[in-house]
DNA sequence: GTTCGTCAACGAACAGTGTTCGAAAGTACG
DNA sequence: CGTACTTTCGAACACTGTTCGTTGACGAAC
């Protein structure tokens, strides 16, 4: 009765929303899904939201901002981190199991490290994993103090090492120009002022072996665990 | 004789350039005033260029592009350290206030250290204090791998430690917050459930001392110091 | 079934980043 | 002066995180 002749044409609405609601726990997957293909740097809210078939606004209705969601990625991993078990004659090596455990499970998310710096870490898993070591810690007889403190040092240096790995293959160094890499340091070092760099030059080799592999970190992991024990009292 | 009665009114134009010429110190210098004064973060290429009068796109005739203005502004601070001369009786202590004195000269520059990690420090001033780290160590009976390896484990603690200061820094926690925040901590890790994280809430207190200050930089300065004095071999 | 309130989803836009490209201006040399 | 080269510059690109206002979906109450 009202029907003009002239009805407007209306677009096609575009179906709203994916079928499958947004969830925080879908953003992070997603978050890591491409953080694990593509890298730290490559998880923008863009990035995520248009894996997930949405728009970057939407996720601020579940993730506060782009802090909170490299948070979560965190804790997520720290949930992968299984620690060992306590036992007070192998503390040593199991600190250093513990180390690698961490780091593992860092280096299976590529820049993720740089999240972690500078944070306190407070999610669930990653307190267990604080835990586990002030218990290995102690049962090894490291003092109060050292063991809270070490609690600290020990994830920054893991963090670091993660981060700076991470740094390097973002900057898309192949297994295989590695040792041209070496080589050209070596090279390098070779080259220097033998009055001003004696020792850099005489240790050249030394200071460039080791650049593959866990040499590295396996040093620094008992050097750290060597300077905890040599502060556990001589009963 | 030409002249039309419409000559086209010409808008002024605008002055051309600085009255100096650009140059890469003058880039550097204005960048790490930047840095200085506003952080890492704000060191923008246009905040730069800005700061020099001209446009970011001016920058690039001098530098390649922002990584490599990051490691300009990198050499230009390690230039400033000034480490000890080598004491073979107080190698340790020696070693300790090297640390110390690249720590000063990080934090100086706040958050700088996140251009330097994951880069092999080859600026002629970061090699004359690997060379001189290399003195302290060799001076100490260090093992020449051993000794080769801590100049690499000792920047990175130090780069890690400035880093995430620099982090906290930028968080804009304020001194005076600080004990709120570490009273807030210890409530927290209290709150925990004592079956799942008995040692946390006894070592709370431990773990939130030295949040300012430089307890634990020099906690962790003597733990590698003495994991790495655990490796000279005894006469 | 209808209405209302709440919340999630969304597009557009904002303010910012590093960088490139082509044009214009400056400088040095023959 | 003309030419070649270099520096400077504006516009634009492709991207970042985030906000704001609107729309749609959903559940509860009537």
């Amino acid at each position: 009765m009202n029907q003009t002749p002239w009805q407007p044409i209306s677009p096609a609405k575009p179906v709203r929303a994916s079928r499958e609601p947004l969830t925080r726990e879908r953003i992070v997957d997603a978050a890591l899904r491409l953080l694990v293909e593509q890298g730290y740097e490559a998880v923008s809210m863009r990035k995520v939201a248009q894996a997930l078939g949405t728009g970057p606004a939407s996720l601020y209705a579940h993730v506060a901002n782009k802090k909170e969601l490299d948070q979560l990625m965190l804790d997520r991993a720290a949930a992968e981190m299984d620690l060992p078990d306590v036992d007070p004659e192998q503390w040593q090596e199991q600190l250093k199991a513990a180390m690698r455990e961490i780091l593992r499970v860092m280096r299976a998310y590529p820049g993720l490290a740089r999240a972690a710096i500078g944070q306190v870490p407070l999610g669930e898993h990653a307190l267990l994993t604080t835990e586990r070591m002030l218990a290995i810690l102690k049962a090894g007889g490291v003092p109060d103090q050292a063991a809270a403190w070490a609690v600290d040092l020990i994830p920054l240096f893991i963090t670091a090492t993660a981060f700076e790995e991470s740094v390097q293959g973002a900057a898309g160094v192949a297994p295989e120009d590695l040792d041209v890499f070496v080589d050209q340091l070596r090279s390098y070092f070779g080259s220097l002022d033998p009055a001003r760099f004696p020792l850099t030059i005489a240790l050249a080799a030394a200071m460039t072996t080791g650049a593959s592999g866990d040499d590295r970190f396996e040093f620094g992991a008992q050097v750290i665990v060597a300077g905890l024990a040599s502060m556990v009292p001589r009963d």
